[in-house]
RNA sequence: GGACAGGUGGCCGAGUGGUUAAAGGCAGCAGACUGUAAAUCUGCCCGCGCAAGCGUACGCUAGUUCGAAUCUAGCCCUGUCCA
């Protein structure tokens, strides 16, 4: 550990956001003299973002935390192209429409993170579709290609595995790092901004946009990476079996945000807690070092605090109501999700498909024939059995996490 | 433009005329054990159907054949090398 002086870096160091940074010492330095305009650029891929961008976002509060200013960069323009860094494949392209309705979808979060306005360290939001989209070609090449060494931009580990593998990597896609570095060298002009943040997948773009704002500019910027994110078993953070854990509640009911850090594995329980919530850290140290089934009320704490900041008090307080009633209690919180029933009785197997346990009618079968089928708490074994519902609410189960309510229409 | 190699289920990867809804692995789901954890063991794992069965599926299209993921032709895509 390096003892940082600035309380920018010293905050990030601590909280276990740092996995490399360009010039430590001048960075340091910097951030104890000045405001630092920081940025971190979001791709429109989807209409929301999900737990997999929760570091980046983190990184803007704690930047905003510790005085200096964020900039949310909207990847209108470079989303346009994607990404190609350590990616095996191409993406598919995105309509322009698809990407103007994620942009104005995804913009919303941020707000929940970060504090927008005029002041000095107040967040800002950008897009580079303002300044990618009219570049000419020409003029474009013979500023800012002239900068670039194709042999260097191949030899970077981000590309460098995709050509080694039978993957073709597009003219296109190729150009993607090109345009991320113009971008850190248009913010460092139009904003001031110093530092670019991002995924350890971000360095090689990163360092391209340093050396190019040095080559035209001559002005010294910075990079930070986090570390790229995994769960205690080596899978990538944020995906589910009913996908991705997106931060947009229509994307995804507060109830299962909620689950899933509930759910941690125990050994994520300090790291989560420092990255993502606010806790002072002696209070996160109590927490981790709870022992056994102790470390359960950790778990609540890490889902309380962050659907707190991602969804809102009332969302985290009613997620853990339900969580309590559904599981400690044996009865039905009203959060679950519900399945409305216009008949007196329903099919165990519609009731599964109906409330989304189960795919397809076949899978709830199985289901069924695994015995993972409960109702009211008791396993059902039986394919054609039927619910009645008689006026009441009753409890169907899918395994021992997934519960849901089918209550009379 | 030419030569060679290749395109199989969410992914990796076997399969070279029927016994193949397609080995094996990973991921996933469920059960047991537990703490709504991990590890481990067990079962499941295209869709519809109570079932017999039917429908889809091995890059695309058209053929050969009683029968094709497997053979033929054309096309598309990818990689490597040559021009």
């Amino acid at each position: 550990m390096t003892a940082y002086k600035s309380t920018l870096l010293r905050l990030l160091d601590e909280r276990g956001y740092i996995h490399q940074l360009t010039d430590a010492a001048a960075l340091d330095a910097l951030a104890q003299k000045q405001v630092i305009p920081g940025y971190i650029g979001f791709d429109p891929t989807a209409p929301s973002l999900h737990v997999g961008s929760m570091v980046q976002i983190m990184l803007l509060r704690r930047l905003q935390q510790a005085g200096h200013k964020p900039i949310v960069l909207m990847g209108g323009g470079t989303g346009k192209i994607g990404d190609p860094s350590f990616k095996d494949e191409a993406r598919k392209l995105l309509t322009t429409d698809t990407i103007a309705a994620n942009v104005a979808s995804i913009k919303t979060v941020f707000e929940r993170f970060l504090t927008f306005g005029d002041g000095p360290s107040d967040a800002i939001m950008v897009d580079n579709a303002d300044w990618l989209d009219k570049l000419e070609y020409i003029p474009f090449l013979r500023e800012v290609g002239q900068h670039f060494s194709v042999n260097r931009m191949l030899s970077f580990d981000s590309v460098k595995q995709r050509l080694d593998r039978e993957q073709s990597l597009s003219f296109l896609e190729f150009n993607y790092m090109i345009l991320q570095a113009y971008d850190f060298r248009e913010l460092s002009q139009r904003h001031a901004c110093r530092l670019q943040m991002g995924g350890s997948d971000q360095w090689g773009n990163i360092v391209n946009g340093i050396e190019l704002t040095r080559r035209m500019d001559g002005v010294e910027v910075f990079g930070v990476t986090t570390p790229l994110l995994t769960t205690a078993d080596g899978s990538k953070m944020g995906k589910t079996a009913a996908g991705a854990v997106w931060l947009n509640e229509d994307a995804l009911p507060a109830w299962d945000f909620w689950q899933y850090w509930r759910n941690s594995d125990d050994r994520d329980v300090g790291r989560f807690l420092r990255l993502f919530t606010d806790l002072p850290l002696d209070e996160i140290a109590r927490l981790e070092a709870l022992e056994g089934s102790e470390i359960n009320a950790a778990k609540v704490v890490l889902a309380n605090e962050i659907t707190r900041l991602v969804r809102g008090e009332e969302a985290a307080r009613a997620a853990e109501a339900t969580a309590a009633a559904t599981f400690a209690g044996g009865g039905i919180g009203q959060d679950l999700p519900t399945l409305a029933c216009a008949d007196d009785a329903i099919s165990l197997i519609d009731a599964l498909v109906g409330i989304g346990f189960a795919v397809s009618r076949g899978e709830a079968k199985r289901l069924i024939a695994g015995g993972g089928a409960r109702i009211d708490g008791e396993s059902v074994s039986d394919e054609g059995f039927q619910i009645v519902l008689a006026g009441q609410e009753r409890r169907i189960s899918a395994g021992k996490k997934k519960h849901g309510i089918i209550r009379p229409a």
